[in-house]
DNA sequence: ATAACTGCAAATCTTTTGCTTACAG
DNA sequence: CTGTAAGCAAAAGATTTGCAGTTAT
């Protein structure tokens, strides 16, 4: 555990929203000046693989990179809204239920889950019709 | 509707497993020789737009290339398995549910779903316990 | 002490773009 | 004809890697 590590952690948690590596690394700065790209991507790597860190896609909003969040407690949906950038989260047990499905039916032993939907939001639907 | 973009279809249509770009690149080229990959891009991109193909990750199992898939009537979840590499589809009732369920509860309107499952399929959890 | 981690720079992989020529409708 | 698409080559974006020096345990 380095410093550097530390920081990049606490800098995920206390992140409002899903962070890019970019901005990640930018945020992270501001606390450890020198830290470089590299190892946010080898920390990012280590925190997947330890199963405390989700990737997420987003559905490619904005180019081909990803998105990171402290894995919750409960997975949840991320609903990317096309049209505005804005990202919902939504969770319910049909998930879990449909989670449990998965292993019952074909004894796939679940490791991570990644449920996106790309789509209109609320407010955008009733601003623009159509 | 050009030469490029049928043999490119049709390429997808006929794969029996998910293509990324490369290999989708390769089969076409079977066809038609000349064919660019930048053409295999442009091309993508348009059909998912129309909504006749469906982008995946799997997980990124092997970098961070996508593949493609004619868009099914039902969608189906993605089993990637990290340790074999195979990648099962599974589709349920559940899933459908889910999906009204999130377009009920939160108005969101949903264009495309993207759900991958990584972990270990059953062959997997068979031959090496643990 | 030593194994693991960092910063730096360069390399790699994937995807995108500008431009000119060619083709479909 | 005329707009859209293809091919080519170069650029851009994202991620990975080799290596030498540093740090955690």
């Amino acid at each position: 555990m380095t410093t550097q590590r530390r920081v990049l952690i606490e800098t995920m948690q206390e992140a409002k929203e899903h962070l890019d590596v970019s901005s990640l690394l930018a945020l992270a700065r501001k606390r450890e000046p020198g830290i470089d790209r590299a190892t946010v991507y080898r920390t990012i790597e280590k925190l997947k693989k330890f199963g405390l860190v989700d990737e997420l896609d987003l559905m490619h909003m904005n180019g081909e990179k990803h998105y990171y969040e402290v894995k919750p407690k409960r997975d949840h949906v991320h609903l990317a809204c096309l049209q505005c950038g804005q990202v919902e989260e939504f969770s319910s047990p049909l998930f879990e239920q449909l989670k449990r499905e998965i292993t019952e039916q074909t004894g796939f032993e679940i490791l991570v889950t990644r449920l996106e939907v790309g789509g209109r939001c609320s407010v955008c639907r009733n601003s623009n019709k159509r």
